[in-house]
DNA sequence: GAGTGGTCTAGACCACCCG
DNA sequence: GGGTGGTCTAGACCACTCA
C-alpha cells in the first residue's frame, strides 16, 4: 500500500476486509476504542475516524456507553455510483453493450434543465458526446442507457474511446475524473411502438425512466444520462441519514 | 437551543441557514478554517467537523490548498426518509390519505425475504400491523402504499394511533424511534384490473413499485413498505460517496 | 512563501449503560 | 464505579495551490 496512505483509511480497509469476510459477525461487539487504540497504536480521534467511515458505510453501528458492533444488513448492491458494468460484475453477472448510437450534439436536450431542473454548466465549447446504448445481462436486453457527456471537460475524448467498453474506466484512467455525488429522477414509463422497435421489446412493457447527473470533485457536471430499466433489473438504493 | 447541543452541531446549523437563506452564493468562498475558528471561538477540529456535515449534506466542497465554497447543486428533494407527508409538505403541497385497509396479520408477507431478501427480525410477537393507504396530493392519487410494522416493537399501537394523521411523526413521539437508514428496491410495473379497481386508476397504468425497509440505530427493524407511486409523484435521489 | 485544507497527537471532560 | 462512546482543546506537521 502507497505508504502516504493516511493510517485512519488503513483501519478502515482493515476492519472493512474483516468484517466482509466474515472474521466478526453480524452483531457481534467489536473491540472498544480504548483497545483499538492499543491494537492499532494511535491515537483515539483517529481510531473514531476509521470507525466513522463505517458507520457511514452501514457496516458497523455504535451505541453510546455500550460498544461497537457489527451491522447485520449489509452488502446490497446499491445504485448511484459504478456504471452497468461495474455493477453486475459485483454480483457475478455477464454483461454485454450494444452501441444504438454515438455522435456529437451541439446542446444538451433541455429537458434536463426545464423539466427536471438539474443545474447546467456551460463552456465555451457547448457539444456534448451522446452515447446511445442498449445494455444486456446474460443476452436478455435489462437497460437502454443515453448518456451526455461534455466535450469541454474531455478534451480528445471521441478520438480514443471505444464505446463497446466501460466508460467510467476510461473518464477515470484517462481524465481522473472521479464520481463525488450523484443525483436521479425515477419515474414509472409506458413503453410506446417507437422504443419497441428501438429497442427490440414489446410495446407496453412497463420501464422505470431515470434521469441521472453526476458530480465531480469541483462540483462540475461530468455526466448526464437518461435510461430506461426493465423489470429484469431493478434497482437497488440505501440512504442514510 | 437546548445548551446541551454540541458546539459543532449549532455551527453547520448555522452556516446551513445562511447558505439556504441566500446569505452565502453558490460557489462563494467561505472564511477559511482558521477564520472560523476565530469568527465562533473553538477549535479547529470542531470547525472542520462542522463543515464535514455541512460536505456530506452537499451543501459545500471543499479543495485542498484553495478553500471551502457553496455548493451550486443543493436543496433536492430527495427519497429515503421522511414519509410522503413531510416530503411533500417540504415543497408546499397539500396532501391528503385515503385508508383502505388498517388491520393485523400474524406473518409478515414472505416476499420481503425471500425474492427481495430484505432481512428480517423475530420477536416472540411476530404480529405486524398492515396498513394501505393511498396518498393524495391536490386530491389526485399519486401514491398506493402498504406498510407493515412490527408490534413488538409498538405496544399498544393499534389503540392509539390514528391512521390518517403522520404515522411517523407518531412513532417518533410515542417510542422515540428514528430512522437511521433504509434500503429500497425500485422496479416498473404494469398496473392490473385489480389495481386499478383497489386504487380508482386506468388498468395498464406503468406504476414504480417500491419495496422498503427501515432501519433504527440498534439496527432493527422499524418497518416494511410496499408502495407504487405514479409518474406524478416522480422520486428523487441523491447519492454520495 | 503564505495560505489553504488534510492528518494526527495526547490529553480532557462528559453522558450513557450496566452490574 | 467502571467501561463505553461523544465532544472538545491546543497544539503539530504535511500536501496542495497560487502568486
Amino acid at each position: 500500500m502507497d505508504p502516504r496512505t493516511p493510517i485512519y483509511y488503513q483501519i478502515t480497509d482493515e476492519l472493512e476486509e474483516k468484517i466482509r469476510s466474515g472474521q466478526y459477525h453480524p452483531r457481534e461487539k467489536l473491540p472498544s476504542e480504548n483497545e483499538l487504540v492499543g491494537i492499532f497504536q494511535t491515537s483515539r480521534l483517529t481510531i473514531r475516524r476509521a470507525l466513522s467511515e463505517l458507520e457511514r458505510k452501514g457496516l458497523i453501528y455504535r451505541l453510546h456507553g455500550i460498544g461497537t458492533f457489527v451491522s447485520p444488513a449489509q452488502g446490497m448492491n446499491t445504485f448511484g455510483f459504478g456504471g452497468f458494468t461495474e455493477r453486475c460484475a459485483n454480483l457475478g453477472l455477464e454483461t454485454s453493450t450494444e452501441v444504438l448510437n454515438f455522435e456529437i450534439i451541439d446542446e444538451l436536450p433541455d429537458f434536463f434543465t426545464t423539466t427536471l431542473q438539474f443545474p447546467i454548466d456551460h463552456y465555451e465549447d457547448n457539444r456534448h458526446l451522446k452515447l446511445e446504448r442498449i445494455r444486456k445481462i446474460n443476452k436478455r436486453s435489462v437497460a437502454f442507457e443515453t448518456s451526455y457527456l461534455p466535450l469541454a471537460l474531455y478534451p480528445a475524448l471521441t478520438d480514443q474511446y471505444d464505446p463497446e467498453t466501460s466508460l467510467y474506466q476510461f473518464l477515470f484512467n484517462k481524465y481522473k475524473v472521479s464520481r463525488l455525488h450523484t443525483q436521479s429522477i425515477l419515474l414509472p414509463y409506458l413503453s410506446t411502438g417507437d422504443d419497441a422497435a428501438r429497442y427490440s421489446i414489446k410495446a407496453g412493457t412497463p420501464l422505470l425512466e431515470v434521469f441521472f447527473c453526476v458530480w465531480g470533485k469541483a462540483q462540475q457536471i461530468l455526466e448526464y444520462t437518461h435510461s430506461f430499466y426493465t423489470r429484469d433489473f431493478p434497482l437497488r438504493f440505501r440512504w442514510e441519514e
